[in-house]
DNA sequence: GTCAAAATAAACCAATTGGTCTAATTTAGT
DNA sequence: ACTAAATTAGACCAATTGGTTTATTTTGAC
């Protein structure tokens, strides 16, 4: 990685918790420029607007969305155990986040809903990446005779996501996570019903 | 209600969709100033500030939403008639809309949550409202005879709104709103399993 | 029809926005 | 050590931000 690469991500890494707290209108050029300790031209050498650097720091959120889903799911084995690690994980959201400032679907999804179809598109993408991989956690169970065939999995993964998602809205607005914890338990009690 | 009471009102309903579909931070007085056709003046002599109309704004919005959802589901006398009532006004969201631009408790939570204490606290308690309600109205339904008595109705509250919150993110993400339908529909099966 | 309340148009404000440019300095790879 | 690439500081830009003020006109209630 040559110096301006490097850079480059520096910057992306330091602007991703500012545009996932305050939002893309909420945050400034001059907020990076603080973050980053840069100045204003060592920005706009990386970078050639502020929205080139939104689109950047999503596809890096996306990506460390990605890899923390794998990393998370990969200790266990099982589909049940995988199941489990990732409700733990949801159980101490948003503490131990990659990047801060709660799930990036979430922001990014209702402030590019009506305003940026180019950030919209690619929040849809990592909204089906994340269905789907919920749905092949149980294609690997059933095929690994942990439940049932007849369970549809994609109709879970869709619960199972749009629960996560209005949980994680609750809990930050109430400032707690107990309704994520119901949430939890939900989606654990459904898993159980269709294990054999 | 006098002139100076009217013409208040007319700018929070004006506002209203402005700052649901665009954010706070993405809307500027201006573009408040373009959908009224009022002077600046016109905005200024009946509030002080930017923050003071989203407040109202919210006051506005949250009203609305109760009203809406007493509506949807007076017109049925059963529990499960209202639910049927209010699944069917989802299945068609967001087009019966009362004010544009999605969830309200979406999009100023989302944007809230990080940056504005006051407005959070009041989405908070909108979210508490329509929780309650939701419980309410299983409850309702237990003493009609219509559910099991010990289904938990604070639990089905959470598991609902929860997921309705994550079925309107993902529906206006993706454009569609197949997993709506799909959501509706494991609600469905979830009363007709604590229905007698 | 009067008269006060309300709204207008427009000037004005300082601060901030996203963005450009330049000349000087620092950095890193050879 | 040299050199080219990268970064700095800061001036500069037009536009926009939220907000104030003033003098004039419109409005509506009595």
């Amino acid at each position: 990685m040559g110096k301006a690469e490097k850079t480059r991500q520096f910057i992306i890494e330091q602007a991703a918790p500012l545009f996932n707290k305050q939002g893309v209108a909420g945050t400034a050029i001059s907020d990076i420029i603080k973050a980053t300790n840069l100045a204003k031209g060592g920005i706009y050498g990386n970078f050639s607007s502020k929205e080139e650097i939104v689109m950047e720091v999503f596809d890096y959120i996306a990506e460390e969305e990605k890899l923390n889903l794998r990393k998370v799911t990969a200790t266990a084995s099982t589909s049940v155990g995988k199941f489990e690690a990732l409700f733990k994980y949801y159980s101490r959201f948003p503490r131990d986040q990659r990047v801060a400032g709660g799930c990036p679907m979430l922001n990014f999804g209702v402030e590019a809903d009506d305003t940026n179809p180019g950030l919209k598109k690619k929040v849809s993408e990592l909204v089906l990446y994340y269905e789907s991989r919920i749905a092949k956690m149980v294609q690997y169970g059933k095929d690994n005779g942990e439940f049932e065939q007849d369970w549809d999995e994609r109709k879970f993964a869709i619960k199972m996501f749009t629960m996560l998602e209005g949980a994680i809205l609750v809990s930050s607005v109430l400032g707690h996570n107990k309704q994520m914890l119901v949430v939890l338990e939900a989606l654990r009690e459904e898993i159980k019903q269709h294990s054999l």
